[in-house]
DNA sequence: AATAAAACTTAACGCGCGTAAAAAAATAAT
DNA sequence: ATTATTTTTTTACGCGCGTTAAGTTTTATT
């Protein structure tokens, strides 16, 4: 059982017997003090309950220990995984990650931007919503605090990009699908909110041609992030309304994959390598779901954990050197090739 | 444009030619000062860049306008989803939500509370690990800040629980599946990371023995929050192993109930309610994905937008009404069968 | 118009910690 | 042992805002 409560650092100087600006500099850096100090506070701590104030602690400091991470929809699985590792990333440089989702609204990754910059934060990792992101707000943000974009590429916003090299992956999914069988059909949103789904439609039709192959893109309606939803319903028009060129359809992402592949079964329409199966999937991401889809999901992986390290390490250069305004520099993870069941 | 930047609460009353204590009333509750008052603070905000600076803020004051939320695993959609709802609602009230995953980590979900006192917040709202959770540690957190614990209920932590009605829920499924087929074996992990799945099991065995029936209880092995996974393999090897005793299977919850589908799939083993099918499976929580199962998933739902909204209110009515210790109180929603193509 | 009540202004202190400067003490180097 | 260097202590101020008390102005009531 520790002593009665220490109110403040004066307090704890007393107790411990450190003087309080030194306390002061073991709580910002424990090895900046001698080691026999050290030990002395390490021992008062076990003895006392005292952690130093942390609103006063920020109010004198122009930069926090705080990390933000904005995200631009945190029920997206993909999204929940990539923020889980940044933070325990974060954490372990001995920073604080506060995490924000933007859920879809502009306005409110705005807001977000917003109530960060009134922490102070040391630096920002965001991935932002995309065509729809007010991409101006996103660049003033950017002048006043460091900031890494991650995810979706908006230009000149952030100091640096990490990504998927959506162009490498598209490639050698299309290499495969063709090798293997018909050439792929592209399946994706006519308006979808991320700027990757751009990329790999554009890298679909160069490989095509590449190929000299025709390229066919399926466009659905829908607006959001219910990628499932728009998948599942431009699927069943796709194939009840004969739309597929081909018997391989490549899916822009998973979660819309994994409403096709609903579709599909539900229309009795059967998906797979089989010599019985009339078509043939593929998706995008490596979702977390995506193993456990019926047929299992041929994917191409997102290099998730690559992409959170790489992003939380920019941050911290950035944030130690301190210097701003070096020419953005781009980081892609390749993909690999997942081959499961659906083609 | 705005002017140039103002640094603090002095300066800005300068410019609006309010004096600081008013300020300071406005900015602690707008409605508190005259309208005429108010709009011309409102004025000056328009013309000038000025917001009260956090830290200082809070540093005087004991209880904070932040709201820590904690939940277990935030990459699960469900808590992805009631977490956003409650976010939202906490801003509507004024707060800032303050959103904190334990990633499964009990060592974690200790140290989000840590780090939550030191922000002072107003209350907290936690959903917990369950099992694996300090126990104590809880409580001693919920005596220094209010707390309302949602989802996973463990005694006497927090002033008051906000939960799903696991025994009615589980009766209504169980109550559909045996008047239109065979009686349901139940489906669950051996050692469920959440406390609801021991209060599905207790209601499955009840009600089965209530009408009559012999309860059959399917546990399978795995630890953690890969539910999917489990009930993949468990699934494989119950159907394999032909360790179910009826057609009907009640899986504790729809992640289980999306990898054990996997594996009858992949089994080819048929699922569904037609003629030429030889399973039938039911989950438990609608989660966002079931809609898209192949076959789609009959299941029960879990009223997370009634939770998140009344948790909310719980939490605003503890901290303005600040009486601590009353009884207590346990809210809990019913869930609506959710009858799909499954079962 | 006179009075009461409410809202505001002025002045001043405190919160807990960062931080700077000068002096003192502890350690390292010669 | 003496000197040079590093670390700590003492002292003191500042950060931006909450808050209180006394005095002043504005609004509401009669």
């Amino acid at each position: 059982m520790k002593q009665p409560k220490i109110k403040n650092m004066e307090e704890f100087a007393k107790v411990s017997g450190i003087s309080r600006p030194t306390l002061s500099k073991f709580f910002n850096d424990a090895s900046s003090v001698r080691k026999s100090t050290r030990e002395k506070v390490e021992m008062a701590l076990e003895k006392y309950d005292y952690q130093p104030n942390v609103f006063a602690i920020n109010q004198n400091r122009k930069l926090t220990k705080n990390v933000g991470i904005v995200v631009p929809y945190l029920a997206d699985p993909f999204f929940a995984e990539i923020a889980r590792r940044i933070e325990t990333l974060v954490i372990a440089e001995g920073f604080r990650p506060i995490l924000l989702s933007s859920h879809g609204d502009p306005a409110l990754e705005i807001e977000n931007l917003t109530s960060l910059k009134a922490i102070k934060p040391a630096g920002v990792l965001i991935a932002p919503l995309g065509r729809v992101s007010d991409k101006d707000a996103l660049e003033s943000f950017c002048k006043e605090v460091p900031t890494v974009n991650f995810d979706a590429n908006i230009e000149d916003v952030g100091e640096a990009f990490v990504g998927h090299n959506n162009a490498q992956a598209t490639q050698i999914m299309i290499d495969y699908l063709t090798r293997s069988g018909e050439p792929p059909v592209f399946f994706e949103m006519r308006t979808p909110p991320n700027p990757n789904a751009n990329k790999r439609r554009i890298a679909y039709i160069e490989n095509m041609e590449r190929l000299g192959l025709t390229p066919h893109v399926v466009q659905v309606e829908g607006e959001g992030w219910d990628l499932e939803e728009i998948g599942y319903h431009g699927g069943k028009r796709a194939i009840s309304g004969h739309q597929l060129a081909t018997n391989t359809v490549f899916c822009s992402n998973d979660r819309l994959a994994i409403g096709f592949l609903s579709a599909a079964y539900e229309l009795g329409v059967r998906v797979g390598i089989g010599a019985d199966c009339e078509l043939r999937v593929a998706g995008h991401d490596n979702h977390p779901i995506s193993h456990f889809t019926c047929p299992t999901l041929t994917t191409v992986s997102h290099d998730y954990t690559s992409i959170a390290k790489s992003s939380v390490e920019t941050i911290m250069a950035l944030t130690e050197s301190k210097e701003r305004g070096r020419p953005r520099e781009t980081t892609l993870f390749d993909g690999n090739l997942i081959l499961r069941t659906s083609s």
